[in-house]
DNA sequence: ATAAATGCAAAATCTTTGCAGAGAC
DNA sequence: GTCTCTGCAAAGATTTTGCATTTAT
C-alpha cells in the first residue's frame, strides 16, 4: 500500500510577520479596496491588513489563523470569500505550489517568481527580466499576447551553505 | 454575492485519442513500468494504455472515463492509486492548470512548458532552451540547484489569427 | 505462498453556498 | 432603508484510506 503521510495538513507554524497593530491608518490593501469601490466592513479590513502584513505566501487556513490573532471576529467562510473576491479584482494573485491548498500574495510585486526548495517547501523570490522578455516573445511567436506567466523553479540547496532559514511551509 | 460558475466540474467532452487498440504489445508507460519492477495487474496495464495513448492532459477523472471505455475493469481509486504511484516512480507528472484537478501527462517529452490560452483552456506545449539555461543559472545564483522547472504563459489569442482548435479544457 | 493491488464505501481535505441576521453606505 | 456581507452549518468537489478479497510473482 501507498506510504504517504497521510494527511495533507502541513506545519504551517512557521513565520507570522509581527503585526502592526497600528489600527489607525488603513493598509495598503484596504487603499486598494476603497479604490475599487469595495464596500468595508471590519472583516474585510482586518483581512486587508493581514494580508498587509504578509510577507511569505500564506494560505486561506493562515491568513484565518492570522485574522484571528488579531481581533476574533471573522469565520473561514468569509476569508475564502474574502480571498476570491480580491483575486477577482486583481488585488490577489492565487498561487499553487503543490501542497494542496491554494496560497496568496498580493499583486504587483512587480513580476517576480520563486523558487522553491524542495527539502523544506520554503518559497524564495526572485526577478529577472529576461525571462519576461524571452516568456513574451514565446506567445508572440506561438500567436498570442501574453496575459500573465508564472516561473517556479524547484531546487535542492547547495551543500556547502549555510543558511539555515526557516521554512515557509514545509511539504 | 459571488457570480462564479457553481460547480467546479469541467466540460471534458474533448478529443479523447484514437484508442489504439492493439492490445497485443505492452504500452510505452507499461514498459516503463515493468523496468522499474512494478506488478502489472490488468488495470495498470489498462491506465498504462490510455496514458501512453493520451496526447493532451488528462485529469483523474478523464483518465478512468477512457479507461471505462477501453474496459470496464477499474475504479477511480485505483487511478488515483495509479497516477500516484507513476508519479512517485517519475513516470508521470502532475500538473496544475488552475482548474482545481490535478492533471497528468507522461514524464520526458523533453523539457517542454506550457502556453495556456486564457479564453478556451487549451493547453499548447512548446520548448525553449533558452529558459531551461536561465533557469539553471537562476538557482545556481541563489545557491541552489535546479532539480526541475515549470514555466507557463497565460495568453490571449491574437486578433488576426484563424485557427479554431478546440480547447482541451474550457475553464 | 506471500506480499501487494483492487474495489467499495467511508472519511479527509479544501472550498463553496443557502439562509437568516447584521452592517455599510 | 436597501443591498451587501457575515456566520454557521450543510453541501460539494476532489482525493485518500481501511478492510476484505483478488491477483501477480
Amino acid at each position: 500500500m501507498d506510504t504517504r503521510p497521510t494527511s495533507r495538513r502541513q506545519d504551517q507554524s512557521a513565520k507570522a510577520p509581527p503585526a502592526k497593530t497600528s489600527r489607525a491608518e488603513p493598509s495598503r490593501i484596504e487603499r486598494l479596496c476603497i479604490e475599487r469601490g469595495l464596500k468595508m466592513t471590519g472583516q474585510r479590513r482586518l483581512i486587508a491588513r493581514v494580508l498587509s502584513d504578509a510577507e511569505d505566501h500564506p494560505d486561506v487556513e493562515e491568513l484565518y489563523r492570522r485574522a484571528l490573532a488579531l481581533d476574533n471576529k471573522v469565520s473561514v467562510a468569509t476569508v475564502y470569500r474574502t480571498v476570491r473576491l480580491l483575486e477577482e479584482k486583481g488585488i490577489l494573485d492565487r498561487r499553487d505550489f503543490g501542497g494542496g491548498r491554494a496560497r496568496y500574495e498580493p499583486t504587483e510585486h512587480g513580476q517576480h517568481h520563486h523558487l522553491i526548495d524542495v527539502e523544506t517547501g520554503r518559497v524564495i523570490e526572485f526577478v529577472d527580466e529576461a525571462f519576461e522578455r524571452l516568456a513574451q516573445a514565446i506567445a508572440a511567436r506561438l500567436g498570442f499576447s501574453m496575459v500573465q506567466f508564472r516561473l517556479e523553479i524547484f531546487g535542492q540547496r547547495d551543500a556547502e551553505e549555510s543558511n539555515p532559514a526557516p521554512p515557509e511551509a514545509p511539504r
